[in-house]
DNA sequence: ACCTGAACACCGTTCAAGT
DNA sequence: ACCTGAACACCGTTCAAGT
């Protein structure tokens, strides 16, 4: 799939190629060291190009947030569904552990998705971020009609473990905690959701 | 206390004024908009002359970050000492309270205390946040004695009930949750940590 | 429809020189 | 010891003009 020899006039694809190129610049480097005139010399296009597909730079951060979310809810997705159906504390436990590797891999992203300075009508990065929260929202009622869970809103059951895996990924990430500190915080706090399932 | 008709050529705290100016901007415009240059216009001192009192941005902005936890500590110790004494669960609210009133009154700084991009010898940042770490284990090893925190490892606790809070914050100020849902949030999570004391 | 090149108004950082 | 002024190598953004 080679490029063809003389770089043609049209790239043809240069969202896309921004897009990439911005993702693993954010990851390796950081949202400080992400230009778009670097993105655009990497690419070979000049500087001005990305411009045609991005307004600004902050158009191109929430491009990412947006992708940052579909890739969240395909893994969370994808470990739910590997899990045992009548399993619920296995099916939590695989919802929590996708959640803490996709939070710890990419700290930068996960910034860039819930730090909320996205463009004024950024309407399309909290849509995107809808998707998890209604997965999380799912498996948390779930969990209430096997008797795992407390009763109450599974709305706020769900914000609350989310914000606790959320925390938790936010301490990993400031280097406040190491990866085995991280694996018992993390069983500690599942075990307080569910009830009796297992021991304290 | 007006400053000298002409300003001299020596500004005499510009250390101290980099910093007022910066948490200023930091908390109105943000990160981004933080730049050394505007900051030394608007005190009035040449754009070179940040450079003596911070090696680079990033040094300032883990000096804010340091005055950050400074701030916290003594925030959440003032707000437990004012709850009384032989109440756990109202000082455990108190705690709470302070803390997520600090937490998203300034998102920008909340995020810079607990990014962890600081410059690479940045001991001083962590060393200001385990202030406040050892402030909320005390708490639980409190709550613990008087029977109303579960047993184990207080760290691990205090961790947990930290992450849940500040990934409470950080849906509040990624404006996922509005701030009436917070409330019940917190109230929800607390609860989850006192055991039999409140109904659920 | 998509991209270029020049231009504008900014940055952070460095360093000789001034007080 | 502290600050200035010029210089360097970058930015993001805009816009006429090119293909």
């Amino acid at each position: 799939m080679s490029v063809s020899e003389e770089r043609p006039y049209h790239h043809g694809r240069l969202r896309e190629a921004l897009l990439e190129a911005a993702e693993s610049t954010l990851r390796e480097h950081g949202q400080d060291q992400l230009s778009l005139r670097k993105l655009a010399r990497d690419i070979g296009v000049s500087h001005a190009a990305p411009g045609r597909h991005f307004p600004d730079r902050q158009a191109l951060l929430d491009a990412l947030a947006v992708a940052g979310f579909e890739r969240l809810d395909r893994e969370l997705r994808k470990a739910v569904a590997a899990a045992p159906a009548d399993d619920f504390p296995a099916r939590l436990d695989a919802a929590v552990a996708a959640y803490l590797h996709f939070a710890t891999q990419d700290a930068a992203l996960l910034e860039l998705m819930f730090s909320g300075k996205h463009r004024p009508g950024a309407e399309e990065v909290r849509a995107a971020s809808e998707a998890g929260f209604g997965l999380m929202e799912g498996m948390i009622r779930e969990g209430q009609e096997s008797g795992h869970l407390e009763q109450g809103s599974s709305e706020q059951v769900g914000m609350v473990l989310f914000a606790t895996m959320q925390g938790i990924a936010t301490l990993v990430n400031g280097d406040m905690i190491g990866r085995s500190q991280m694996d018992a915080l993390v069983e500690r706090a599942v075990a307080q959701f569910l009830r009796g399932t297992r021991p304290a």
